[in-house]
DNA sequence: TTGAAAGCGTTACCAG
DNA sequence: CTGGTAACGCTTTCAA
């Protein structure tokens, strides 16, 4: 570190100490064979003497390539949206791209607008359970996207496999003895929540269980305790939850009204987020690699930002951009369910 | 949405269909006061009639400004900073600011370098827990920097009455009968774990209490079960932890050794996440408005920048710029001990 | 292999 | 109050 100046150092700055044209730094930075080797070490011991750093922002001006994705989750209040941002975070860096954040509270009318702020400042997004309609997503989609756990015809999806964690969820329950039970939904809006439904409704008709819905919640403790005296009023022996904080807030609620867990009412959770284990007893519950969503997000957005034509939605059939190539590819992650004390079998 | 071309209007678009020069559209979308009402309204019909909105890229090239601020933190997957880079956003998008957010996975070596990347796209800096060494962060910033959870010298600061929320703790421990007592220490690299063991000390030897201080561990579940044994081991009747997480692991292999909580042992824990409350038993914890923490660094930041000499440490002695400008504001955000089953009276 | 020059989209300055 | 022009820092032609 021996030049310090106050004030940002330029390429000029580099030139002029090299004794070369600016020009000439920028490839010898850039593309170190296309220039003399002689010329290469000259710029590149000044650079480093300096402590030059290309300003990304003029870079960017010129390139259109900004080096940043766009991150928009409903809520970090979640503590499944951490788990994801924090792989993303990761793997950006390691990709050298920043990530820039938004959460939108939970509320669909935010998300395009934040989309449209951000636009202009990142490479692509990542839209981690989006809430909007469709139609509003495909609209706003001037840059590339990666949809996070939903699937939105052009754009390439990362998903869990919801319908088999919930075929292993309910043979569990199935094998415990249980014939009815019930399923507390998550958001309205919430694809995840209606691929969860789904995979339930066919898993509970194939072994021929009764299945009992029960309005939707907000993805939060306090939406499962408001669910908890409706599933308690209903006939049903166990309750699957949209995920692991409705569960929590279900379990919750039992107790506090005297219902044993797992003792009267089996209780299986979503996500396995850190506290299910924590909690007591431990929630059973449907193990995502929340991680591994985050991780092969971003590559998968990396590959189609490098795609030939890396538009939003890549107009005119993209000829032949096969789903190798981040086209419109649709990553599932497996589910695995994990059994702990919340589940048991039912009361004679 | 009239006009949706397939590539971005820029302020020329917008000029030539008004029929004014580029300078006027800038000016009467940016001071509508600056131009004639006629030609204002003519500017900002065209603008909306094209969609345009200005290249904040551009425009930061020129004035040097990016609308962006940077958010450093150790850990997402510790669900105290969620809740804060949650308050971040929140605050930061209704001052029409985006947030870049850099996880450093608990790795001083990490802070500078991040920090350094991020600098030519931000604004300022919110250093949430910062790791590293005062010297490193000072000679880092060139940028406005406001440090949340530690004091370093020059910079504003948000932090929480850890010291007042020891007290509340250790007399609480004191009326239950508890008269040698432990502590859990978070990391070495933690200015928050030195202000509480500072806090905890003082509030012990007031009430001719003891405490045995146990080594330092990960700010998490796994290193507060690390702990556990070496706690159970010494001679007290309660202990309190660095934080929630390390707390919960405590708690969890007390249980799994059959030690009773509270009955054989009292465990107390700082943050209130979440978490603490659903647990069994529910974690008496000293909780933290940590929402309060992100919004007011956020203000704290956003006056810094608005200051005059808005470098990254204000030179030259800064005139007078009190605590009021934000100069070098060290606000505290109060602590409160929410007393919940983990603690109870010394088993005689 | 290198340098000069032309932008990228915006704002700031200075005449008019 | 308005329009031209320069400039921000960089990359990318195009000649030499």
């Amino acid at each position: 570190m021996i030049g310090e100046p106050g004030v940002a150092v330029t390429i000029k700055d580099v030139a002029r100490l090299a004794g070369v044209s600016a020009s000439s730094v920028c490839r010898a930075l850039a593309d170190p064979d296309r220039v003399r080797p002689e010329t290469r070490d000259r710029v590149q011991t000044a650079a480093r003497q300096l402590g030059y750093h290309p300003n990304r922002v003029a870079r960017s001006l010129i390139t259109g390539r900004t080096a940043n994705i766009g991150v928009v989750l409903p809520d970090l209040g979640n503590p499944f949206f951490p788990t994801v941002v924090k792989a993303i975070q990761t793997q950006a860096r390691r990709r050298d791209y920043a990530v820039l954040l938004t959460d939108t509270d939970e509320d669909p009318a935010v998300e395009v607008p934040a989309i449209r702020a951000l636009a202009m400042q990142v490479d692509g997004f990542l839209l981690c359970s989006p809430r909007a309609a469709d139609d509003e997503l495909r609209a706003v989609a001037e840059k590339p996207m990666v949809v996070l756990n939903r699937r939105i015809s052009p754009f390439p999806s990362v998903t869990a496999d919801n319908s088999g964690g919930m075929r292993q969820a309910v043979s569990h329950l199935h094998a415990l003895g249980h014939r009815t039970i019930s399923y507390v939904a998550g958001p309205r809006t919430s694809w995840s929540n209606r691929d969860r439904l789904r995979g339930l409704r066919a898993a509970t008709s194939a072994l021929g269980m009764t299945l009992i819905e029960i309005g939707n919640v907000a993805p939060t403790v306090a939406g499962g305790a408001a669910a908890a005296d409706l599933v308690a009023a209903a006939p049903v022996t166990a309750v699957l939850a949209y995920n692991d904080l409705v569960a929590l807030g279900l379990v919750q609620r039992f107790q506090a009204r005297g219902i044993a867990v797992p003792g009267q009412l089996s209780v299986v959770g979503f996500d396995d987020i850190l506290v299910a284990a924590l909690v007591g007893p431990p929630l059973t519950t449907v193990a995502i690699g929340k991680e591994q969503i985050g991780r092969v997000g971003v590559d998968l957005l990396l590959a189609l930002m490098a795609a030939p034509g890396a538009a939003g939605l890549d107009r005119a059939g993209s000829e032949r951009a096969g789903p190798g190539r981040g086209g419109r590819a649709r990553r599932v992650v497996p589910t695995q369910l994990i059994v702990r004390g919340s589940t048991g079998p039912v009361a004679r």
